[in-house]
RNA sequence: GGCCCCGUCGUCCAGAGGCCUAGGACGCUGGGUUUUCAACCCAGAAACGCCGGUUCGAAUCCGGUCGGGGCUGCCA
């Protein structure tokens, strides 16, 4: 069994596309075949080696690999349809040889045989049948003698030893064509499976109207190319027993091209986001502290100090569990930085208090004597002063939180406190007050 | 317009004639926990597009209808 991915360079590498790829990739990790991914290039004005570049580099951050195609080699070339014209030229002359084609204006028509019928098996639609008289003449290489995506597409499926096409439902309709050739080329006709689309929220076929759908984005969303392989397996799948968050391997072991679902999928941001916290939550402290880091400094654009990173270690686990992307993580630790303190105004306004004041004060000066500078040491010392001012939890705590932080909304308090430690608080305490 | 595909909660899935007074998840609503925000726990609202037929029995099979979508390029 071989399947392939054939994605044309002519933009990003996109959501639709991925999870087409994966589809494959699954079905063919599951049967013990081989998974091929050429570029389908023959538009060579709207394809670049930038687009293809992007393609192979994010089916990777996926965990998508291959056996054989672009980058890792294989009996076949280099698996471009750029680098094969004159293959498909000699097809193509050969064909008009056998008066099976016809030129027309320059281009190089195939005549579709009258009065028949095509009729196949598809995985996922079962019986399809389609009148040959509804389909037009169509031309396989064009007046500048490059082959059009059907014939390209078709003799390098035969060349390539394809079995299985497993392709996007848009493509149903040219399938007619596909077998017509191959016929024509005295090929066996592989197993077909038109695969369901992926729709927008506006349920139409997902596409740039509906903003960046590109891996792309996503990866600078904060995604975790986990998760969104976990999500993508749900789109017209499911392993079954109400399992809904699993790894590769369980993928693998549960997938089947016959239980892909025939109706499209709305690709909806909401549950992805979702999953991805879940990744988050399960990775493991150490790596996180490092995925976490990166990502830090990729947002402000710098290396972090040491300090600052003695800080984060101290608060990231306390973060962790309150992210559902990567790109949560600076505004819930940005009073952790060596950057200018901002204090959302908004916020102050809405805890200051005489109580709070009174007792921000108080904590100010207890944490002056405070020589045990711990989560437990500060834990006890702000309820103790919450008692002997006389305050609730709510009013001592969040003014200090703002004066703290910035925001009424941050990580744990005492936490914060730890991980500021008692010099940059205790600064803090007093650039609040000062401004009383 | 023509050809083709599709149709279960708002969304993603389960359901392959009786186990369905339709199940799970996200989201949503209410409650609990609580120093904020999350997380977590509990509860709840929410769907088989419609009409026929087959059958003792249909979400499941068939037909029609309506609705949505794709293709209809010398794009792929």
């Amino acid at each position: 069994m071989k399947l392939r991915i054939a994605p044309s360079p002519t933009g990003y590498l996109h959501i639709g596309n991925a999870r087409t790829a994966l589809f494959n990739w699954l079905y063919a990790r599951a049967n013990n075949g081989k998974f091929l991914v050429r570029i389908d290039d023959t538009d060579t004005a709207r394809s670049s080696e930038e687009y293809m570049q992007d393609i192979v580099k994010n089916f990777k951050w996926l965990g998508i690999d291959w056996d054989e195609g672009v980058e890792v080699g294989g009996p076949h070339g280099e698996y471009k349809q750029s680098l094969r014209f004159d293959r498909y030229r000699e097809i193509a002359e050969s064909l008009l040889e056998k008066n099976l084609a016809y030129e027309d204006d320059g281009a190089i028509r195939f005549k579709v045989p009258n009065e028949k019928e095509i009729t196949f098996q598809d995985i996922t639609r079962g019986s399809m049948k389609f009148n040959l008289n509804d389909i037009e003449d169509f031309i396989i290489l064009r007046s500048d003698k490059s082959p059009t995506y059907h014939l390209a597409s078709t003799i390098d499926d035969i060349d390539y030893e394809i079995t299985t096409i497993a392709r996007g439902e848009d493509i149903l309709s040219s399938t007619p064509k596909h077998i017509l050739l191959m016929q024509a080329l005295d090929a066996d006709i592989p197993t077909f499976c038109h695969l369901p689309l992926l729709f927008g929220p506006d349920g139409k076929k997902l596409s740039k109207r509906h903003g960046d759908t590109s891996v792309n984005t996503f990866k600078d969303k904060g995604l975790l190319p986990d998760a969104l392989f976990n999500y993508m397996c749900l789109l017209g799948w499911a392993p079954g027993d109400d399992i809904e968050i699993f790894n590769r391997d369980f993928a693998i072991s549960k997938f089947d091209l016959n239980n892909v679902l025939p109706n499209p999928a709305i690709f909806d941001t909401t549950k992805l986001l979702w999953m991805n916290g879940q990744y988050i939550r399960n990775i493991e402290a150490n790596s996180f502290t490092a995925m976490a880091i990166d990502k830090i400094s990729h947002n402000i654009q710098r290396e972090l100090f040491d300090n600052e990173k003695e800080r984060l270690n101290k608060i990231l686990p306390s973060v962790q569990e309150r992210l559902e992307t990567l790109n949560d993580l600076k505004p819930q630790i940005d009073f952790l930085l060596d950057e200018p303190f901002v204090m959302n105004q908004e916020d102050w306004d809405s805890v200051n208090s005489e109580e709070g004041q009174e007792y921000l004060m108080a904590v100010r000066e207890k944490f002056k004597n405070l020589e045990e500078f711990t989560v437990e040491t500060i834990e006890t010392l702000m309820r103790d002063e919450l008692k002997t001012i006389g305050v609730k939890p709510k009013i001592g705590f969040q003014i200090v939180r703002v004066s703290i932080t910035g925001t009424k909304i941050s990580p744990p308090l005492f936490e914060s406190i730890f991980a500021l430690g008692k010099n940059g608080v205790l600064a803090r305490l007093a650039e609040t007050i000062e401004k009383l």
